[in-house]
DNA sequence: GTTACTGCCGTAGTGGTGTACGGAGTCAAG
DNA sequence: CTTGACTCCGTACACCACTACGGCAGTAAC
């Protein structure tokens, strides 16, 4: 699982080969280095990386905040790393209040459209409104 | 709370004029009735919707897919607004478990990083690429 | 060695979500 | 009835996160 091709890397994190570039531009993957001539490999630990990415974007986060949160790697910085972790870790418990709000209207929103079957209106307004 | 004027209105729902504009163009916003020649006015149920538009969009939802939530509302579709919405909750509970477990990653983090002070090498690493 | 496939690089274009601007119309206070 | 703030509308611009393109170079299979 070292020397990966960007092609076989980008299929591997199941991104285009042009994200790949572009990540590394805006500096979320390192260069790698390039053992042949001017071709560049990759290894399971960037495969891993983008999948990161990927996940935390799903979750809201912006590719800059990205970056931030894979400087935490960085171990040399353990303090300023705590602080940017419970700064996120913020974020995301705001996340998940709203979203569970959300879920709790939507699932009732879903059951009372059940009941209220071929019922011309439902009951939906309020189960929207109060989010 | 009624007849606000545009300007009033955004204030409220604390949006860019030009975003209630752009929303309208979108159709996430109903064009107001004109009552006073062609001068725009709108009610707090309007600031709600508002409101709304922009909780679900901190909750990843992008503004077409609102604008499907927002036709829930219209009461007489109550089958079609049931499936929606139970595709919208399926996508809620995808989020809500993502986000579970970056927060746990994130709490550990912070915690591992407030045990190990001053301790050069923070464990990171596998916290954040176990998500 | 030729051919076909990658990869390299820079630049340009896309789609989503707003924001800004300019010129004309409208309204309410003084 | 003027003045100044607000509104209308269309269009253009901005920012993010890609995605595509084009031309050249390196590589692998035959």
């Amino acid at each position: 699982m070292k020397n990966l091709t960007i092609g076989v890397f980008a299929a591997a994190a199941r991104v285009n080969v042009e994200t790949i570039r572009f990540y590394q531009r805006k500096g979320l993957l390192p260069e790698p280095h390039k053992p042949h001539g001017s071709i560049r490999r990759y290894c399971a630990a960037d495969v891993q990386r983008v999948r990161f990415v990927k996940s935390a974007q799903r979750l809201g986060f912006s590719l800059d905040e990205i970056a931030e949160l894979l400087r935490l790697e960085d171990g040399a910085h353990c303090k300023e790393a705590g602080t940017l972790a419970e700064h996120k870790l913020k974020d995301v418990r705001e996340k998940l209040a709203d979203l569970r709000r959300m879920e709790a209207a939507l699932s009732v929103l879903v059951r009372s459209c059940r009941a209220t079957k071929g019922n011309v209106s439902c009951p939906l307004i309020a189960a929207l409104y109060s989010l």
